[in-house]
DNA sequence: TCCAGTACTTACGTTATGGTAAGTATTAAC
DNA sequence: GTTAATACTTACCATAACGTAAGTACTGGA
């Protein structure tokens, strides 16, 4: 077992939903669950490599919930656990601080970004 | 200028403060200004490159500000923009839930961590 | 027999991020 | 003239994260 140390709250959320796929992949089961095919459509740009490879750890990490319906063609449904919830909920406010600064965060000397908002913080999300 | 896309607030947000050790600097500015050499102490094991390559980057998107005293031994100061605090106000819920759920997190398979927690979550900064 | 549809899996390569260790500049104090 | 203190800077390397492209398994329907 490798030591780890959080030196601060922030540090052990982000080691939970850091990364470039993670909190996306939250926002889009935090309104209903999804199938994987349908994630890929919701989560722009992600390979289907990496839509697995996240799902997984978020399952491990018990924010996820996976369910088989063992038909076929295959159907998965896959939903937040309450764990997961309470996550989602967490980040609502950087949700909606990254929503209302967009524009600025696009023009960004670190990001020069263009701007296509959706799907969050335009209050399709319950707080 | 190359072409970024925000699917959602939360992708914008961790534009900026994602990554391991911008959340953690953002957090330590919170309270108080402070200089090159003491955030140093404060971000435990953060190296002298990474801790300044951080720094840059924050002035450069606007959320801290740096203060050159101009005094040998060198003096300068580091303290965050309104729009910084806007932001570490934003991700306090975060914080708080990551100080919660510490215990749980550092178990976590993805994680396989050692808990030592302190500075954030503990009420020293003012919601 | 071949294709479609769904949910993956695998192999391989690239890029981004972070780490280590040493060096620079300035001036005062010893 | 050497050391100490502070705030960096530089070169180089290691790893983790991400991306691409192709393949697998299953069965129903054309």
């Amino acid at each position: 077992m490798t030591k780890k140390t959080y030196s601060c709250g922030l540090d052990a959320s982000l080691a939970i939903i850091g990364g470039k796929w993670k909190s996306l992949i939250l926002w889009n089961l935090a309104g209903s669950p999804r199938r994987y095919s349908e994630l890929h459509r919701l989560v722009a740009g992600i390979s289907e490599k990496m839509l697995i490879q996240k799902l997984k750890e978020m399952e491990l990490d018990g924010i996820v919930d996976r369910k088989d319906f063992r038909e076929v063609p295959p159907r998965v449904e896959y939903s937040l656990t309450t764990f997961g919830l309470d996550l989602a909920q967490a980040m609502h406010p950087l949700c909606a601080w990254g929503s209302k600064h967009m524009e600025r965060i696009a023009k960004l000397p670190t990001q020069s970004a263009v701007v296509e908002a959706k799907s969050c913080g335009d209050s399709k999300h319950r707080s």
